[in-house]
DNA sequence: CGAACATATCCAGAAACTTCGATGCGTGGC
DNA sequence: GCCACGCATCGAAGTTTCTGGATATGTTCG
């Protein structure tokens, strides 16, 4: 039986992770897992929202930080956002009338070691 | 100016890469270069092919040997595997009847330790 | 050359994605 | 309480993606 990989859909609470992904061939389930993973990486916009938000100060931006660099409306930027949220990459954080996002530590690193250990 | 990000959409010859990501804001093209690498395993079928030809036997797999696992058609699967080669992640040889597919050395740990790289 | 086989390409339909304007929800200030 | 502001959600249009059947291409064998 193959291993579940663990990539926290949605969640990145202990989150240890491990896929064979290479070694043997993975299951459906898995490969949708991780499929969602990169989906969520894989619209431009996205990626640039994604590094905005990181090369922001504090590690944190507001939607209102985002819409203009991006050059797209506010609705649109949202959404990309709370795909990169629940794609749990992005993290949401309420404080007063502003939201910031930042990213989720260890959720990019976690992908990477994935496709790193995978090329073994 | 942030160094352009080689992933070698379809041709990773020497392919030095480098990202900032995180550390300034991606411009467009770049952040257009990823997603598109990104884009190719965003997708669960594509992800279980890619497995599966890496867990195959001398790693590389041919159609026939892929249709069935995955229980899609043959066009598909085709359709599928010609985006992962399109991407730079599996390469293709044909060997009499039959195309052989296997996944591009150094490919898959490129995009991993960028990502990697990314989450310092 | 013709038949058989493996694979790629073309075409069309269904589903999903991206985008924006309009609107709803929550917060803070007057 | 009411208004202003930031953001999320809804509805819809346009585009892209996924999929399979039919067909074309290329290779091997007799």
């Amino acid at each position: 039986m193959t291993t579940a990989l663990e990539l926290a859909p949605a969640a990145p609470t202990s989150g240890t992770c491990c896929a064979p992904l290479v070694r043997e061939a993975a299951d459906p389930a898995a490969a949708a897992v991780l499929a969602r993973s990169f989906k969520a990486l894989g619209d431009p916009t996205r990626v640039r929202l994604l590094s905005i938000v990181a090369a922001h100060d504090g590690g944190e931006a507001c939607v209102c930080d985002l819409t203009e660099p991006v050059g797209l409306s506010q609705p649109t930027v949202s959404h990309h956002l709370k795909i990169l949220v629940d794609a749990g990459l992005l993290a949401r954080e309420q404080r007063g009338k502003w939201a910031y996002y930042s990213v989720v530590p260890g959720s990019l690193d976690r992908l990477g070691a994935l496709l790193s250990e995978a090329a073994r």
